[in-house]
DNA sequence: ATGTCTCGCTATTATTTTCGTAGCAAGAGG
DNA sequence: CCTCTTGCTACGAAAATAATAGCGAGACAT
C-alpha cells in the first residue's frame, strides 16, 4: 500500500476499518475494551472480569492495545483506556445495545 | 446459565455483549460483515473482498454468522446481510469513523 | 530482617484455530 | 462433449490460544 496521501478518493473508512476489524478480531480484544469501560483494572483484575482468560493472551491483547493507543497503563492502578480508547468505547456501546435486542439467538446459538 | 428471567439485575447488555464479543472476536468475522454492506456476494465474490481469506475459514465464519441470524444465503445472489445483520452492521459503521479518524496509529504500528 | 501478601508478568506445554493449496461436484453455456 | 464459474471440502503446516505453574518486585506487618 502506497503512503502516498490522495490515494484513497473520498475518506479511508473502508481500509481503516479493515485494519480496526483485524485488531478487534482477535480473541478477547473486543471484551478487553467493554471491561475497562468503568475505570482502570489491575491486570487481575482484569483477568478475574474477562472470567477464563489466560494470562499470556491478556498480556498480548493488552499490549496490542496499548500500541494502538486505545488503553495505557498506569503506574499504581493498572489499565484503562486512553482518550481514543474511551471514543472507541462510545462507538462500540451500540453493540451492547443490539446484543441485549438479540440475546436470545446468540444465547441459543452457541452451544 | 439460568434460563429463568430476571436473573439479571438491569439489562443483560453485558452478558449479551461478551457473548457477541466472542462471535466477532473471531478472524475475519467483522470484515466479512462490512464487505456485505453494500449488498449480496457470492462465495467468491466475498473471498475476493476480503482480501486473503482462506475458503475454510470464510466457509466457518459464514456458517456461524448464518447462525446467529446475522447473514443469510440467498439462492443465486450468495450471502447478504439479514434485518438484524443489516441492523448490526449501523452499529458497527461508527467503528469506521473512529477507524478513519485514528488511521494513523493503526498505519503506523500494524508493523 | 523475615514472612506474607498481591502485583505484573513469563515459561512451558497442549490444544485449537487459521492458513495455504489443491481439488471436487454441480450447474450454466456452448 | 468441453469449458467455465460456482460453493465448498480435505489436508498438512503454521500460528494463535489455553491452562497451569511459578518468578521477581514491591508493600506491609511482625
Amino acid at each position: 500500500m502506497s503512503k502516498s496521501p490522495g490515494r484513497w478518493r473520498h475518506h479511508d473508512t473502508s481500509n481503516a476499518f479493515s485494519l480496526l476489524a483485524e485488531q478487534l478480531g482477535r480473541r478477547w480484544a473486543l471484551r478487553v475494551i467493554w471491561e475497562l469501560r468503568a475505570g482502570a483494572l489491575t491486570f487481575r483484575g482484569l483477568q478475574a472480569a474477562c472470567g477464563h482468560i489466560s494470562p499470556s493472551v491478556l498480556q498480548a491483547r493488552v499490549h496490542e492495545l496499548v500500541r494502538i493507543g486505545v488503553v495505557e497503563k498506569i503506574p499504581r492502578l493498572g489499565y484503562r483506556l486512553s482518550g481514543s480508547g474511551e471514543q472507541l468505547y462510545l462507538q462500540l456501546e451500540p453493540l451492547g445495545d443490539w446484543a441485549a435486542g438479540n440475546s436470545q439467538i446468540l444465547r441459543v446459538r452457541q452451544e
